[in-house]
RNA sequence: GCGCCGUUGGUGAAGUGGUUAACACGCUAGUUUGUGGCACUAGUAUGCAUGAGUUCGAUUCUCAUACGACGCC
């Protein structure tokens, strides 16, 4: 019966060195979180997944609620059985696609949730943060979301205002029928780039006492990397030690090296993903377009220097052949390259802050990164 | 040999006597942050087989040449 439980190990500044005990075992923090949507990590087999030293992997509650149902998923025995993936697993609220899908937000997100129609027949379907509780559990993850408001960035400060009160109401109501005795649950910290309402969202939210807080309402399109560091910059001091802080949505090397030096502990993104199948690569220089002409006849690996199932076996010209060509393989064969270096790059970061040197690792590595831009 | 039709970019092609020659694919580059997977954005023919003519002006009209398809002897 034991829930999820964060050991704060060390600090250097505000970045943190810890570890998250699970029944699946324990790992390590900060920690990059691979997305697995529809309890599949896109193209890639859990092996995989886990070859590239992954820890926690997360799923979509929108999506699985629709196909194949979490009473499917519930029969298999649960989701870490149901997509064999013997790690932690943290399922995300399906508040984040529910509100792409409101057409009509005045009208569509009221107090008692969101309506929107389905993206696969069209069904007008409702949303509550009661429903998407039920489901987590049945879904049986390690962590489950709250269920929020994720207001879009151009939202004004007295929609945020709203905004945070209800979502607040809104992770009330699901705690209330959270359930699932060995499933963590989350708050969700909101308020957009200001600091009195991050203030008070985060405090309103730590009084319930959630398993772990999450810092909402970041990496949202159009938002600027200024707003993103200030959303953090005004949350994480009011969330406690002892707690995990997750920093939803994202994963640009860069930002996850803001989130660290701002105290979040475990990240996730579609990022590494989804441009790897759109024939880009993380690398210590920056993203690098495998599609370019200049690979055709590049027998390097992506990088030399990395320890990936890709670059121990494959060349940028072939990785570029299987990309024009539109040949899967090509990515899943990035997505395993880009995972691991986001991976690595937390290892590292866990190593520099051990060490007590974080800054310094962090400012290398934006050097490095940014070497080649003009 | 005669007749007839055709010849537009890397490809398939649309089109007009008068500023920037449609569209698609390809190619080139860029984007992508709690995934409505396999998308989006931008660029990509200084020239419409070659030569001459008509015209203020021709890729568009006329003639010749070259090449190609079809038909006939």
């Amino acid at each position: 019966m034991k829930k999820i439980k964060y050991n704060l190990i060390r600090q250097d500044g505000n970045a943190r060195y810890g570890e998250i005990e699970t029944r699946y075992g324990t790992y390590e923090t900060p920690m990059f979180m691979p997305v697995g949507t529809r309890a599949s990590v896109k193209g890639l087999t859990p092996d995989q997944v886990k070859e590239c030293s992954s820890g926690i992997a997360l799923a979509n509650t929108y999506h699985l609620w629709l196909r194949p149902g979490e009473d499917i998923v519930q029969k298999c025995g649960g989701l870490h059985k149901f997509m064999n993936y013997d790690r932690p697993i943290l399922t995300d609220s399906g508040g984040f696609q529910v509100f792409s899908l409101a057409k009509n937000k005045e009208k569509d997100i009221t107090e008692e949730g969101v309506h929107f129609k389905s993206h696969i027949d069209g069904m007008n379907l409702l949303l509550t943060p009661e429903k998407s509780i039920e489901i987590q559990n049945k879904l049986d993850s390690d962590i489950a979301m709250s269920f929020d408001e994720c207001p879009p960035a151009s939202a004004d400060y007295e929609y945020l205002k709203n905004s945070i009160e209800r979502t607040l109401r809104w992770a009330e109501r699901g705690k209330k029928v959270h359930n699932n005795p060995h499933q963590a649950l989350f708050g969700i910290v909101q308020g957009g780039p200001h600091k009195d309402l991050r203030k008070y969202s985060a405090e309103k939210t730590v009084e319930m006492d959630f398993d772990g807080y999450s810092i909402g309402g970041v990496a949202n399109d159009g938002e600027s990397k200024e707003d993103m560091y200030k959303a953090i910059d005004y949350s994480t001091p009011y969330l406690p030690k002892d707690k995990v802080r997750y920093l939803m949505g994202v994963g640009e090397p860069i930002d996850i090296l803001e989130g660290v030096e701002r105290g979040v502990d475990i990240f996730d993104c579609v990022l590494p993903t989804r441009i790897a199948r759109h024939g880009q690569a993380f690398t210590r220089e920056g993203k690098k377009n495998l599609n370019n002409a200049q690979y055709i006849e590049d027998l390097r690996p992506i990088e030399d220097e990395c320890d990936c199932y890709c670059c121990k076996n494959f060349s940028r010209a072939y990785i570029r052949h299987l990309i024009t060509v539109g040949e899967s393989l090509g990515g899943t064969l990035l997505s395993i390259h880009n995972i691991r270096f986001l991976i690595k790059m937390t290892e590292e970061i866990r190593e520099s802050i051990k060490e007590g040197r974080f800054l310094k690792y962090k400012e290398n590595f934006i050097k490095k990164y940014n070497s080649k831009k003009k």
